[in-house]
DNA sequence: ATGCCAGTTGGTATCGTTAACTTTACAACC
DNA sequence: GGTTGTAAAGTTAACGATACCAACTGGCAT
């Protein structure tokens, strides 16, 4: 049959009729596994360097049944947290001799689905999902396609397969009852709407359940997060009488920092500013914010052992649990000017 | 033969048993092309979908020769430059159905290298690399692959294949023109060590251009941005009498600012201070930089735009240089406080 | 009836690699 | 010398999907 015109790329075939031996010596050598005499597996190297082979991983693949491939699935790339577990992840795979494929769900869960069934066209030896709240559709594709997968930055004792995260409601509590502490005693919680976001509905559960006031908790509209927060802040202060609002990040409490400035409000003596995720941003400003310091880099290392160990055949803990750290704010002043 | 066992995933062939038609009509009624009856189309999509059957990419790779998949490389993403730019690219390359591969080099070229001909093993329809300065054996793996190629983030006028970016030399050379305007006369420039990062090289060679005294430029170690920004000016001050300070970027320009301001130099009117890249930071705080705002994710756009443009056959411009914009510092100062 | 066309449908070789099995080479032993 | 054992190398049939070509439909003009 006539297919269309050959890629320049050299298959087995041609460097094995190079070499002078068969392709299955090729693909020992290549692989680097017993049964090939030293001597010819350094003649075929180099002559595979000299031709520029590169191994088809698509065949390879497809004789395998599944790819050294993992499928990671996370809300976007342009937020810290999540290029930080990244990070963490991709190092510890790409070491391992996986390549990684990338989509992204803006924080839908249709989309989530749909990006994932693509992931799993690739045939992933595992998958990395973000959250442990999914499309109901998702749990029985996963099932039938059989692979290992990793929930990552929030934890839920009873996984789909594997979890390693931080308990956001466990996390919200902490923070709250270290601010509780302080003498504020009247919570507001500015971040996603309710109902848009469960982590931040479990933070918000969290920081609700120390204190004996009511959680105020103003409605949003996404946007830009300096401008959630500046907003959120003025919701809040109109609503009600809060004396402390925790934001749903660090970025989000600078612009709520901003507003309450600008409302006359004196910060921590009026009104108290809590941040989450300890950004690096937040070790070089003027002002500190009290904030709450998640392993992000160490969960994604963490994680892609625990899926790597899974792929070994190895069967650890199910679900891990991580702590996180409240950094408490400071007034390491600075005299500011451009 | 007997190979190991199959996994629980259905096949095109399970499908075509269950709906009574043939493998090839399962395959056209999937990829939605012409010449199966609406009637039978359906019938087979809702057995597909009841099956959870999902289409083995990589037999449809191997049979076709190259993938549905773009490799990108990247320096790292824990970076909001690359970031924004992989999050612009990797947009436009989902909605046109491409998966994407990712690997990150650390800024090294050795790295990159064997990372690229990772992705290579993929048979991936295009590449996508930071920057244009390669290791020395890249480029004849590349041309032996043949395949498409974007270089992105660096401009250059003859690139491997094509090339959206930002010319840093001119973008160093737009920002000292207008700082020179401001009356500073003395420059330094302060990111990377000489030679270590062909950009750095390249906008410092812009900066010095356009001043008459030599360009003060003092050796670096590698570290957090900040520390690297805050050392680079004491070093600076000690090397010289510089009267404006170039940072590689707003985050080692914010570490210069702190030191400056310990080292009991008004800041701008005994030093002034320029940053680059213009990041979201910049924006929320009390103190604003004198930087340079780079068009990061509509370059994502562009770039991918282009790529896919040259894989439906359509040659357009090989290389396409993006502007940047001078953002003048400012004073909006706020009264801080935690 | 017959021929012809357009629209559907099916059979099968092929993509590049590896698992499983077979063959060969050669040395050690009785 | 003949037997046996072991490491190295080769042969072949998958893996799952698609391109190519052939064959089959039904409608309609001849």
């Amino acid at each position: 049959m006539t297919r269309r015109p050959r890629t320049s790329t050299s298959g087995i075939y041609t460097v094995a009729a190079e070499a002078g031996v068969s392709v299955m010596t090729v693909s020992r050598a290549m692989r680097g596994v017993e049964g090939v005499s030293a001597k010819k597996r350094e003649a075929i190297l180099q002559i595979a360097r000299r031709l520029n082979y590169v191994p088809n991983s698509n065949a390879r693949a497809l004789s395998q049944t599944n790819a050294d491939l993992i499928g990671i699935s996370l809300p976007t790339l342009v937020n810290d947290v999540f290029a930080d577990i990244l990070d963490g992840m991709r190092g510890t795979f790409e070491r391992a001799g996986y390549s990684t494929v990338i989509d992204t769900t803006e924080y839908d869960e249709a989309r989530e689905l749909r990006w994932v069934s693509r992931l799993l066209s690739w045939r992933p030896a595992a998958l990395v999902l973000t959250g442990v709240h999914h499309h109901p559709d998702l749990k029985p594709m996963l099932r039938d396609a059989g692979i290992p997968t990793l929930e990552t930055w929030d934890f839920a004792p009873d996984p789909i397969d594997i979890c390693v995260g931080v308990d956001h409601r466990a996390a919200g509590a902490e923070v709250a009852a270290y601010v509780k502490g302080l003498g504020y005693r009247r919570p507001a919680f500015v971040g996603a709407s309710p109902g848009t976001d469960p982590r931040a509905d479990a933070r918000a559960v969290g920081v609700g359940s120390v204190f004996d006031t009511p959680l105020l908790r103003p409605v949003l509209t996404h946007d830009n997060p300096f401008r959630v927060g500046a907003a959120g802040l003025r919701a809040a202060l109109t609503e009600g009488e809060p004396d402390v609002i925790f934001f749903l990040n660090d970025l989000m409490a600078f612009g709520g920092l901003t507003a309450a400035e600008a409302a006359g409000r004196g910060v921590p003596g009026d009104l108290g500013i809590v941040g989450f995720n300890a950004l690096g941003l937040n070790t070089v400003l003027p002002v500190r914010l009290t904030t709450v310091s998640t392993p992000r880099r160490q969960m994604g290392v963490m994680g892609a052992r625990s899926l790597l160990a899974r792929l070994n055949g190895v069967r650890g803990a199910r679900a891990t649990p991580l702590a996180v750290e409240v950094q408490p704010g400071g007034t390491t002043r600075l005299q500011a000017g451009a």
